[in-house]
DNA sequence: CAAGGTTATGTTAGCGCTATCATTCGCGGG
DNA sequence: CCCGCGAATGATAGCGCTAACATAACCTTG
């Protein structure tokens, strides 16, 4: 047998204190190691670096940490060690879908290597952010995983003051001491605007609304191709504070109607307003895409659905994360990642609508 | 002046030690409360009991610790006090907007009161719900707060050996031991079924996904009902593991087609199969609800828009998360919630769908 | 003005774990 | 057969914070 101390008395009985259990009734590192008859630290090292123990003891040790319903607790760990294993993370919110992927890549990069996400939502809000980041470097964070680049004054102070490595999701960066994983908002903006414009369509209307800056991005790229065209017209252009929703695209129907408006396309910065759209138009009539072509953005799963069926941009969400999550792993590992600036690129996806 | 201290040198100059900040370069509390010349307990105090410091030496800590870019380390606190403050929520899918609505109440229930959720996806698998739990553990979570009730005999014995109370969501639970928010499936089921046939429908057809619970539940009370009208017939029930999808739905009205099905309505489990199908019915020019009615579940927000609009039964998403959290918060503050077990209710909505 | 109470602050001793540096044992080479 | 070395385990000393119990100053009150 491995086990040196293996052959004591069981119990060595003339320990002066023995809590067995810690204040929460918990059983503890020191419980275990003392039912094996051993020192804590080998226990560690069974949970932590399991190939520093010899496998028989470390079987027995886990055995009997099974045994006793010993679960390590984290909050000592992350003292005596330094090492949380979480990450921050933030994103403008839950209900849009698109954060919604990029959690998931998140999480399925994260989870296999140990780390743990702690998500925020920030209502898009960079002041609720900043609270956010505060409330969120208690927990000393590995690493940070933020949205955007539209940070308070005060967030970057923490931000920087911080040696927790930091990979920006969505939008790209040209600051080259910034991480940043996602695809160009203007691009997308713009891509959409030329494949109107070479549909025929020459009154080509833009619907922002929340007005973050991957929305008023969008519009740029939008601007820009129809500044090109020598077509862009401040009054075909409708910017609302308002969140997405199907509710505000169909609504938007009823207020180009009213206001007479002469658009013979509409561009709506995501998908579910123009889903909306698309609904009330059959609902009042309105032909698309020959009386109005509609298009949209993020590729939401309806959109190949309704009738007709949504000309729209895939963004990567889903990759976005992931590959965020991994450019953070490599910090946190003190590697430097591949790229500190990863476009991930869209794909413009025709169909009925235009 | 309040500060008894205040009038010492600034600098103490004869400490033993003063590494002035911590292996991981951040700010102490005994850093703090060197500058401000005072003991860590009063900075201690400052931030977690402040009516217990005077305020104008409260206001100094803070001032000083804001200005070292001090923030309390969240696992030392954890360590020290046996509180996390943080709650363990485990949903069974991100993508589901039904539980995305219901994080969304728990949060806005439990970020004012200091608590954090640390949120978990099981993917409606038992096991991974386990595996879970186990690693939430480690977090030593002041609360638990899962999704339904059918969890693996191992996560039972994990939660009942723990003292942290633990509140489930979305069904209700009979076990007075037990602590739930929800509201009745089999009701909700039953619901839409007795809609109907009171509006003379006879061959209603049930399409079952995913198969969890709270889903099978549904086809309980849709059972029962039929039942009792001597209508049920087993032939008329889909019963696939898929998650639920608009794809799906659609996918549905092709496979009844194909199958010669004589549904005169269907009854879809989820409001997105729901959607596929009414799509489809567009789509292949089946007139809904003539010639097949079309009902769904969960009153999702496209579903009051779609062409027809969506019979469905809409349900308090939101409201259980907060109740949940509420609940949860009293038993956190050792109070005996006002009920262990809490029928939030359904409502049926008739739409243009049946 | 002493006895007792109240308010503001301090001292001490851990919480449960891991970094770090020993220590012990077995083994191969000179 | 001794030295050196690697493998396996242990002892010690904190990590940064807070519970619990002092202590000190002030305030009542009869």
């Amino acid at each position: 047998m491995t086990t040196r101390g293996g052959d004591r008395p069981a119990t060595p009985a003339v320990k002066t204190r023995k809590p067995r259990s810690s204040r929460t009734g918990r059983a503890t590192m020191a419980d275990v190691a003392e039912r094996v008859g051993i020192s804590a630290i080998t226990v560690s090292r069974a949970f932590k670096r399991p190939e520093l123990v010899a496998p028989e003891l470390r079987q027995r040790i886990l055995d009997t940490a099974q045994s006793m319903g010993y679960v390590p607790n984290q909050a000592a760990s992350a003292l005596a060690s330094a090492r949380s294993m979480t990450v921050a993370v933030l994103i403008p919110s839950m209900t849009n879908m698109v954060f919604v992927e990029t959690l998931a890549g998140i999480h399925d990069m994260l989870l296999p290597r140990g780390y743990r996400a702690l998500i925020g939502v920030t209502h898009y809000s960079p002041v609720e952010e900043e609270r956010l980041i505060r409330t969120y470097l208690q927990f000393q964070p590995d690493g940070i995983l933020l949205t955007g680049t539209d940070h308070t004054e005060i967030a970057r102070t923490y931000l920087s003051a911080l040696s927790s490595p930091t990979v920006h999701m969505m939008e790209l960066l040209d600051d080259p001491d910034s991480l940043s994983v996602g695809c160009s908002q203007e691009e997308g903006g713009r891509l959409m605007t030329t494949h109107l414009l070479e549909r025929g369509y020459r009154r080509i209307g833009f619907v922002a609304v929340q007005l973050d800056p991957r929305t008023l991005a969008r519009l740029d790229g939008y601007r820009h191709a129809l500044e090109e065209a020598g077509l862009y017209d401040e009054k075909r252009v409708w910017r609302l504070p308002d969140p997405s929703s199907i509710h505000l695209g169909a609504a938007m129907i009823d207020r180009l109607m009213a206001e007479n408006s002469d658009c013979d396309a509409v561009f709506f910065c995501n998908d579910d307003l123009a889903q909306g759209a698309l609904f009330q138009c059959q609902r009042r009539g309105i032909r698309v895409p020959d009386q109005l072509a509609v298009a949209g953005f993020n590729d939401l799963p309806a959109s190949a659905w309704t009738t007709p069926t949504l000309t729209t941009v895939a963004t990567p969400r889903y990759a976005i994360g992931r590959h965020a999550a991994a450019m953070l792993l490599d910090l946190m590992d003190g590697k430097e990642p591949p790229q500190r600036r990863l476009d991930l690129g869209l794909t413009f996806i025709a169909r009925e609508s235009t």
